[in-house]
DNA sequence: ACAATATATATCGAATTGATACTATGCATC
DNA sequence: GATGCATAGTATCAATTCGATATATATTGT
């Protein structure tokens, strides 16, 4: 599954251009499922070329034209084909880990730091998600309201491990070994 | 930080090839920021070209010569540096959340199989978790604790929440309205 | 004997990332 | 009244990453 898909999936709950999409995956999708500019439209290129979604070109006073793009039948098709996979993926890529695992070649500032900073944007998340309950983007469906539980969950475990765990990072060795300088 | 900061950071664990790396990206650091040959390589010959790592050619016999790299200290100032920022970020992309936000588009049998299948590898990774306690790749430093654990934990917290949760996905309306076809 | 698997390099096309460009309106700040 | 930022809208670009494949040989398993 990639970008497609997503558009695809998006366009079954009504019209929109690729600024709305952009718009969409900055409220919900993008927290499990990231895309910019540079995926969207050259997305929606693709499946237009392939017959898979459909564009009218509205006119605007002062902007752009808008491209609102509808999905066809054979559109509907390889989204069901799309999501026929029986083991989608579940990727992590954290800069944040990776960090972490490097801890004893940080100061100890430095990890509280970056620690803090997590919390507070786990806390942000958190707070953002408890006003999502009923959405914006696509229709609040069972799905979309199972991947927001999901996502509530996942943050408040996140938040609860480096709470109970950071000590570990700043542990005895750095702080004792350069402390014995005297 | 991308994966040359990573290369860095392995070697300060001591010398090692682009395939030893390789090896490494999938016992360890492949659970939290995958990399394959198509990244690793492009990375070593960037960095060797830049100073940072310098590589000596140990030649084998039927084998391709085996191109040992180690750290330099521009290579340290470099990895100090791409350890610095303060937010590191930490990013899902799920096909698994993506496919089941449009669960309605699925059939209650389809959507059983890709929870089902989720659970299982979760199974198999928490299996493979607990195996791990001491470990293979880089030292086992307190960074790399933290990690383990943090997998650990946050696998253990997927698996509850879909167990608790799946139930959302094939709930009423797909099978009663279908079923009202008489 | 035959098929995997492991060792070791590397590249290629396609996709994605993150930033930027272009154009114009509106709003707030200085 | 100027400056900058947000919004609305399109789009592209370089750098990076992904996933697969190519090449070559030794070892291990059936």
């Amino acid at each position: 599954m990639d970008v497609k898909t997503v558009c695809l999936g998006m366009l079954t709950d009504g019209e929109a251009s690729g600024y709305d999409m952009k718009k969409c995956f900055e409220s919900s999708f993008g927290h499990f499922f990231p895309a910019g500019y540079g995926s969207i439209y050259p997305a929606l290129a693709t499946l237009a070329r392939d017959g898979l979604v459909e564009f009218e070109q509205v006119p605007q006073d002062g902007r752009p034209d808008r491209k609102v793009y509808q999905i066809t039948e054979k559109g509907r098709g390889a989204l069901i084909d799309g999501l026929s996979n029986p083991n989608p993926t579940h990727k992590i890529r954290s800069e944040f880990l990776a960090t972490l695992w490097f801890a004893h070649l940080m100061t100890g500032e430095q990890v509280n730091i970056v620690v803090k900073n997590k919390i507070e944007e786990l806390d942000e998340f958190l707070h953002m998600i408890e006003e999502f309950a009923a959405g914006d983007c696509p229709g609040t469906g069972q799905g979309a309201q199972f991947v927001a539980g999901f996502g509530r969950h996942m943050a408040s475990a996140f938040k609860q491990y480096i709470e109970e765990n950071r000590q570990l990072l700043t542990a005895p060795e750095l702080q004792d070994v350069k402390s014995a300088a005297s």
